[in-house]
Formats: C-alpha cells, structure tokens, sequence
DNA sequence: TTGAAAGCGCTAACAC
DNA sequence: GTGTTAGCGCTTTCAA
C-alpha cells in the first residue's frame, strides 16, 4: 500500500494537521524541528501527496488542460511550448488530450476528462469544436478560450491571427512583386479559418484591380497531400505566376509538385506559405512566409485564462511576413 | 456552484447511491424507471461527476500519463498516436505532460503529477531520466515503461529500436553498394543509444574490413543544425561517399549544407538517415532511412503497462531499411 | 430495487 | 505550535 498522510503523522508522532502543514509549506505553522522529522519520514515512506484527496477538499485545481488535433500541420509544438512557459511561471501544471481533428467523440471524451477533473482553465488548440461539445464546455463553468481557432462570432473568446489579414497581406505582397495572377490552395474553407483568408486574398486582388480566375483557389485540409494535388491540377503550364499555400506543408507540397514539373521557383513559379514553422527553413529553395505568433498564442492563452475578468475577449497576435527564397 | 451527485438525488426524490449506480451503468440494481429519471435530471443540472472523489473512493484511475520531451526531433508524434489508438480501445484516458530534453526539474515535475494523480501506468517517451527522478517514478508502485530510450540495463522495462542493429545496417546498406569511406553524423555519444548506434556502425566497418578515420563519426544532438555544422566540417570536398544522419532532420541539415557545397546528391554524396519520419518523404531528393516502428511502440507499450506480468520485459521492435533517393 | 452509513486522504477552521 | 474535528463527492457494503 502506498503511504498516507496518516502513515506519517503516525511515525513522526504528530497529527495529520500538522504533517499536511509542513508538506504544505504552511509557513509559522510549525517548529523547523518537527517540520524537519516530518519530511525525512515522509521522505523515507516514499510518501506522494493524493491529488484527488487534495482537490476533493480544496475544490481546486493547480492544472490547466490542453486540448489538441492529431494535425498533420505541424504549428501546435509552438503554441504549446508557449503555455508550459507560462504555466511554469504561474507554478501550474498542464495536461495535455489528444482530440483528432474533427472526430466530435474523441473532443467529447478529451473534454470530459478535464471537466470532470475541474481543471483550472482550459485551452483548446486548432480544434472547432462540434456544437454539443461546445455547450458541454459552456456549461462547464471552467475558463477556457479557444487557441488558433476564430470563431465565427466574437462571443467565444479566442487568440489567432486575423485569417482576413493573412490572406489579404499575402495576396498584397505577391501583387507588390508584380504578381497578378495568384493562387491559393489547400484552404479549407468549410471553416471560419479558411473563409476569412480567401476573403482578403479576394480583397486584395479586387483591390488592385485584378479578378480571380475560376480554378485559382483550390481548396483542401492543409495537407501536404492537398498543396501537391493541387499544382497536378495546376498543370505544368500554370495560368498563375505565384501561389499561396494554406500551410507551410501545403505549400512544401506545391514546391515539390513544381519541381517535379520541372517549373523553376520562384522565378518561373513564386512559392508563399502561411504559418512560418522551421520547416519553411529547412526546404529548398527556404519559403517566403506569413509567420503567426504561435509561441504568444500560448503565452496569451494561458495568461488569459487566469485572468478572469478578461474572459471573453478575443484577441489577435501579430503576423508577419518573412521572405525567403522562394518568391 | 457545480451540481454533486447530491442535487441530483435530492431533485429525483431518490438516494445519492441509486444516482451513483445508475451513472455508473451498474446493470440490474435500479429500475428503468428511475434510471431514465436520474439521467433527465443529471443532465438537465449539467452535472458531471467529480474525478477526484470518484479516485479518491476507489482507488484507481483510468488514466495512463505520458511524458514526453519537447525535443526537436520530430517521431513522438507516431508514438503517441500509438498510445492513443490503443488506449481508446481499453477505454482508458491519456493525458500527456512535457519535460524539457534534458531537464530534471521539469522531469521531475511532470512525473510528480503524474504519481500525486495515481495514473494507472506510465509511459516516459524518448526521455532519459536523471537517477533521482527514476528513483522516484520506481519508488510510486506505478507500471511504467519506457519508449524508444533503451537504458544500459536490461532492468528497466522499454521498448525501443536495437540502436545497435540501426548503426549496424545502415553503414552495411551503404557497404552493400559500394561505399568504404561512412560517416556518422549529430549522435549523441554520451547516451546509450549514440554509443550502440556507433558500435554497430563499427562493427559493420570493421566486418567489411574498413578502417573508420577520425572525424568521421561528428558527435551533435540530432538537431538540423548538428547535421548542418557536421557536413560544414566535413568540407567541399568532404573525405566520405556517404553519411548516416542520426535523424531525419539531422540529414536534412547534411542534405541542405552539401547542396550548398554544390555536392550532387546521391552522386558525390550518398545521405541515409535514422527515424523514417514524413520528413525524409517531403525532402527533395527524398532520404533513405532507417526506419523505425514508432507506431509499434506505442501500441506495445500501452499494452504492456496493463498486462503486469510482463512488467520488466525489455522489447525491441522491428527496423526497416527504405531505399529513396539519396542513396 | 433502494437507502443508510461508512470512509477514501486530505485540509482548514477552531480550540488549546 | 499543535491537535481535534468536520467534511469535500463519491462508491459500496449491508440491511431492508
């Protein structure tokens, strides 16, 4: 049997109370002397703290949860390396639930297990959330704010990029580069993500005074998969001198589709990416990015979540353009 | 305030022990006629039941913990998605926690939380614990295994490649066709999987009656960057036909700096590489690799932490040699 | 088929 | 400084 508090008290001949105040670093509340036998017997017991018992009582938790896709892009490392040093500093732990991406059973039990758990807050990453579970987390009573993922309404409170944005800078600084035919491929846009991005693609492009072609955007998952069919779809005699992939495996995709079209990035093909992670550097040619603040999504996230009065406004973290080789 | 299991008895008109059963589906001891009750009201109280109380009366969970290192290297992912699937089918929860590569304290944290919850068993991927912290996760009476880090004994239960068999077969693949002049580049020495690894490549360098030179094995930590300063040192004219990566994304480093160098690959440099990630597949050329059932391990693993009887079996899963274009 | 009661391990008044 | 006591929300005998 593992042992309690209880085993200790017992062999350090004092009370519970006073064992817990000691391993609680309950300061004034006991002599250096008994505290010192206290924690070489606890020590010698192997003795660990029950957390249930101590949330049972205490009704609180010192945990966030982290909710996040199976995703095959690859950003969340980022945001997730964001809420450890955040959480780190608050002297929080943070679990983390695997949810794949669009599978509302396993974003229900993931959600489950740290509502029933009464976490302190919880952060859902990349992930839209199926309406019932949506209502279950409402109703949870438990902070939580979506990370990466814009809602539709202003009413869940949120942190990502501005999607209009990213599409509409991106268009822009092709267009700038002399561009006027533009593709956009592998966006999804079933989603609130996808349809804000190609909205201000589509508001640059009008902007400027040039339409879209039928057959320019093409839509996908953000797949590495999605960027490579879509430039076979291209052709090897492309109607577009620049393409914008959703992600930057989309567009790693639409790099080596080309390549094997024998068409030259970026001088016969200018190649841009949206999410700016280290493999944009690691190809070849390196890929010209709209980077996101993934790493400040954590930060702000989490900072968010203990900041209750804050609960639910939504908020944008920068972008920025990084050019590489490939345009 | 959130509703116990009390409010809901109380609003059913029946006790708290038939809310219990019937939320715990405990067939036969409870009239359909109250249990469909019981369930209008929980749910219409948005009631959940409270984990921490649930552990604390029975002593057990249903959830398996998951250490995993935010390291560069990219493979836990399969891993986990192994974990995942089969924990799905026991119906257990899992929960993942981060430690830094290297970090005892943050090791040391993360498995404190893990054993404080009294998780059913733990599983501690690509990690290498520091002696106190192993003392402690040994000391918790919690199942445990380690995945893909092999320790010098054969006592600690892991699952993992035969890191000796890797370096062993990728310096006899590149023996086999022609090559007798092999480097071994970014393998971290001072741990046991660097050290097998090189001493399979030795062995197999020594079978085929080579002579390995110094500076042919440059030591690093898997990182891209270790892989990019490596093939830097190896120079324009590099005295080698062929170099091991010690991971995907270390070759990709030696791939991207010999391009640099204007060295035709395969050609006038033959690049392998360790892991099998979806990395040596979206590279252009793609890498031959060594690789790895990551997949395998984590079913493997999660497996063995329900089956005690196999507690401190040590496994090794299978490697494959996949052929691309770098070599 | 249901209820009463005990108790899991811990913390936090409150008393001394 | 330290002990006593009550009770967190739940499950599980035992009794009815």
């Amino acid at each position: 049997m593992v042992a309690t508090i209880k085993d200790v008290a017992e062999k350090a001949g004092v009370s519970a109370a006073t064992v817990s105040r000691v391993l609680a670093h309950k300061e004034g509340f006991y002599s250096e002397v008994t505290a010192r036998r206290v924690r070489k017997i606890a020590a010698s017991l192997s003795y660990e703290k029950n957390t249930s018992a101590v949330e049972l009582v205490t009704q609180k938790s010192q945990v966030i949860g982290v909710i996040i896709s199976s995703t095959k892009t690859n950003f969340s490392e980022k945001i997730i390396d964001g809420i450890q040093d955040e959480a780190i500093r608050h002297n929080l732990s943070v679990i983390m639930l695997y949810a794949g991406q669009n599978d509302p059973v396993l974003q229900k039990r993931a959600l489950q297990t740290l509502i029933e758990r009464a976490v302190k807050g919880i952060l859902v990453v990349a992930i839209q959330f199926s309406d019932d579970n949506l209502a279950l987390l409402q109703g949870s009573q438990i902070p939580y704010r979506f990370l990466s993922t814009a809602y539709n309404s202003d009413k869940l409170p949120s942190i990502a990029s501005d999607d209009y944005q990213i599409g509409y800078q991106a268009a822009r600084y092709l267009i700038k580069r002399g561009h006027r035919r533009i593709g956009l491929v592998a966006m999804d846009t079933s989603g609130y993500i996808g349809q804000q991005r190609v909205s201000g693609y589509r508001a640059a492009m009008t902007e400027a005074g040039l339409s879209v072609k039928d057959g320019w955007v093409k839509v996908g998952m953000y797949t590495y998969e999605d960027g490579v069919s879509a430039m076979a779809a291209f052709g090897q005699h492309p109607d577009v001198t620049a393409i914008i992939g959703a992600s930057d495996l989309a567009a790693v995709g639409v790099l080596n589709q080309a390549v094997q079209f024998n068409l030259k990035v970026p001088d016969q093909l200018a190649i841009m990416s949206i999410d700016g992670t280290y493999l944009a550097e690691i190809v070849r040619p390196q890929l010209t990015t709209v980077t996101q603040g993934f790493y400040d999504m954590g930060i702000l996230g989490t900072r968010m979540l203990l900041d209750q009065t804050k609960q639910t406004t939504s908020q944008f973290t920068p972008i920025k353009i990084e050019t590489r080789q490939s345009t």
